[in-house]
DNA sequence: TATAAGATACATTTGACATGCACCTATAAT
DNA sequence: ATTATAGGTGCATGTCAAATGTATCTTATA
């Protein structure tokens, strides 16, 4: 088991996981349906993490989920209609540059830096609201696809 | 004590501390010192996070350091010379987005992601980057004087 | 030479994220 | 109907970087 190197600004591996397992469904031929057992090998990610992250897309409406024998997931609509900027913001717990209310901060009344960093923020989404799923998986489809083993 | 809900996409609070820091600074009288005992007591912020900050902005001569009797630190150049961006780059340990390295992901050769992140990064430092510390201080100028007793 | 200020080193605590484990519920195939 | 299989739900535990604590060293000046 390999260290967890987890740090501040960055993503969550749940995120992280989430923008993996769309990438995959992108690629699932249509009619076809994935697991989560088989993404949880696919990837080596835990049952548990992989469960959480496709129920969080189900409630979200960007995948359909079904239960029972022969269910499984699929996206709910087309990979060009799937934005990666909300996906993030979906994904991401917060994205709150600064905990300005935990611990009470002396210059709060007058503090410019975290609208300042707010539009920082504003930016980092903005830049990734330019991409769609289908932009993480059209120029290598067929690599990917090879690497799914679809 | 107030718990700690440091979460990811967010500063450290080291970083928080630098900033708040460098605006007690900005406005000090010219020809006065800061102490690090002062900003501790000020911001209520332990000394030896206060000193973490202070060695680290004087070795990156940000401020300029004094040990001794009748010692302190206090800014190396005027406010307007002093970037945000660049400020955020170098208290920040880490602005990676996501860890690609330590657990190895299987599309990791054909993946985009990590460089659409890096995009999103590079619009978040650049939005900060237009900004300078005289900034944070210019419209609340009195305001933040009185605060800090000054 | 006593005092005050930053520099340095290392130990300990904390808490969100990550992961593990058990069981519940729904649905399709038999 | 029954069984197998799929996702849904809840709670317990582990992990590790950040945060904080404690002590001592070094430098400079009054």
């Amino acid at each position: 088991m390999r260290r967890n190197e987890r740090t501040t600004m960055q993503l969550t591996k749940h995120t992280d996981y989430g923008i993996r397992i769309l990438t995959y469904l992108a690629l699932l031929p249509p009619e076809e349906k994935a697991s989560i057992d088989i993404i949880s090998n696919l990837y080596d990610i835990s049952r548990n993490n992989v469960n959480k992250v496709v129920h969080q897309l189900g409630k979200a409406n960007v995948i359909e989920t079904r239960r029972g024998k022969g269910g499984g997931f699929f996206l709910a609509k087309a990979p060009e209609q799937i934005n990666i900027g909300e996906m993030i913001l979906l994904l991401e717990s917060t994205l709150e540059g600064i905990d300005c209310k935990t611990q009470q901060c002396l210059i709060l009344p007058t503090c410019r830096f975290k609208s300042i960093l707010n539009n920082a923020t504003q930016a980092f989404i903005n830049s990734l609201k330019q991409y769609t799923l289908a932009d993480l998986i059209e120029e290598d489809r067929t690599d990917l696809i090879s690497l799914f083993k679809l």
